[in-house]
DNA sequence: CGATTCACTTGACAGTGTTAGGTAATAAAT
DNA sequence: ATTTATTACCTAACACTGTCAAGTGAATCG
């Protein structure tokens, strides 16, 4: 048994250092994936590629991520905690409803910033994931989802929406399918000449409005549309 | 020059036979394609598996196709036009809203019965198409999209659509970012334990709801939501 | 009959993700 | 202090991919 916890000094020093040198090239790794990743896509970057990009050769990779596939799932996670934090700074705003709306602003906004990390994010197949109840790692979208469908379920408290939408689930997932259809059938068909989409971000408004036309009841102040 | 019609009527005959079976062999291929393609997926079916499949060797396939990407092509160009004519069947309707409603309904039908074929008609970013003004291949979504469209510019003729939904393209982009995200996110979301989506079938009428009832100018027999 | 065409095959090339086995430096054990 | 064990990393390779240059052999043409 070699890993009794060393009471030398010197050798936790030595120790440490060690570990902190290992955690260093695991993150040039991370990093140097990252940016080709965003830069290239996923399916264009290759491990050789990455290694080349950090001095190491591609088999040092795997002894810090099992497979490709692997180094990709550990930035979906950074990547969706990122995403969550940026939603949830929007938490400020007291009415749900704009609330709902200033998410839908950011979520598209990231999306046209950032096609290929979205792509990662939303657009791959993850694999999967630890299914088990108490799961330690925690669920890639969590927060944001979950913030979402707080939201929703706050001004279904308040007895703004219809009964359909009364509940958070359904409200939710129009909601965010709404901003990732703006945002995936702009990656794909932007440049299509004969569709001629507008611009995710000039529309977003448009979609929030008419759902939540649909969802919101009609209460007297917002009955008349202007 | 060989090219000269011959009038033998003999040698018409072997060279028609010749043309049919060339045309048979590279139908065999399309049909072996598709067939991996959307049981497999795209990426997972290789030119190796596809000329097994029908007894050729890899390179065969190259006689008929520049490559992998214009095989897929070809094979999207064949699943849009049967995509355009399975919507064009719903034109029967008269009422241009209803008519939207059932668009929507075979839409995400179409998308959850064939998921392979979806992502590989709308989940992929086809390669550069000609853009000449005159170009002589149809563009792939065309008829379905136009009729996307004209329905929504027929509702708008008859006065029913609320100002800023008038421009039919806007609409047309809400109602198909809608869908396509309603599609879209399930493939990716289908099994996630946290999010808990609900089927596309059974929310695509609340989308098509909520988007209407937004975009819907109150008409009086239509301003009492049941 | 000789020449030509052409659908198809053989064999290869460069590139991919991934792995078995080796190396050398450090840490632990005796 | 010498030996043993650990381990971060490398070398060399495997199996696989899409793709192509060169060849084959049968059908067609002159």
């Amino acid at each position: 048994m070699s890993l009794s916890a060393p009471t030398d000094p010197i050798r936790m020093a030595s120790l440490a250092r060690r570990e902190r040198q290992k955690a260093e090239t695991r993150q040039a790794i991370l990093d140097a994936a990252r940016a080709l990743f965003v830069e290239h896509g996923v399916a264009a970057t290759t491990m050789r590629g990455i290694a080349a990009a950090i001095g190491y050769t591609p088999t040092a990779i795997y002894h810090h991520f099992r497979d490709k596939e692997a180094l990709l799932l550990e930035l979906c996670l950074e990547d969706f905690g990122a995403m969550a934090r940026a939603l949830h700074a929007i938490g400020t705003i007291p009415d749900p409803i704009e609330r709902l709306r200033q998410m839908a602003h950011a979520y598209v906004g990231f999306a046209v910033a950032n096609p290929q990390q979205y792509r990662l994010l939303f657009m791959t197949e993850l694999p999967d994931f630890p299914l088990e109840p108490g799961s330690p790692v925690p669920y890639p979208g969590e927060g944001a989802y979950r913030f979402l469908v707080d939201t929703v379920a706050e001004a279904a408290a308040q007895q703004r929406l219809r009964a359909p939408y009364e509940d958070p689930a359904v409200l939710a997932q129009l909601l965010w399918s709404g901003v990732h259809g703006l945002a995936t059938l702009w990656f794909t068909h932007f440049k299509d000449p004969l569709v001629q989409l507008r611009h995710p971000s000039a529309v977003v408004d448009a979609m929030c409005d008419a759902l939540m036309c649909g969802a919101l009841r009609p209460a007297p102040q917002e009955v008349g549309f202007p």
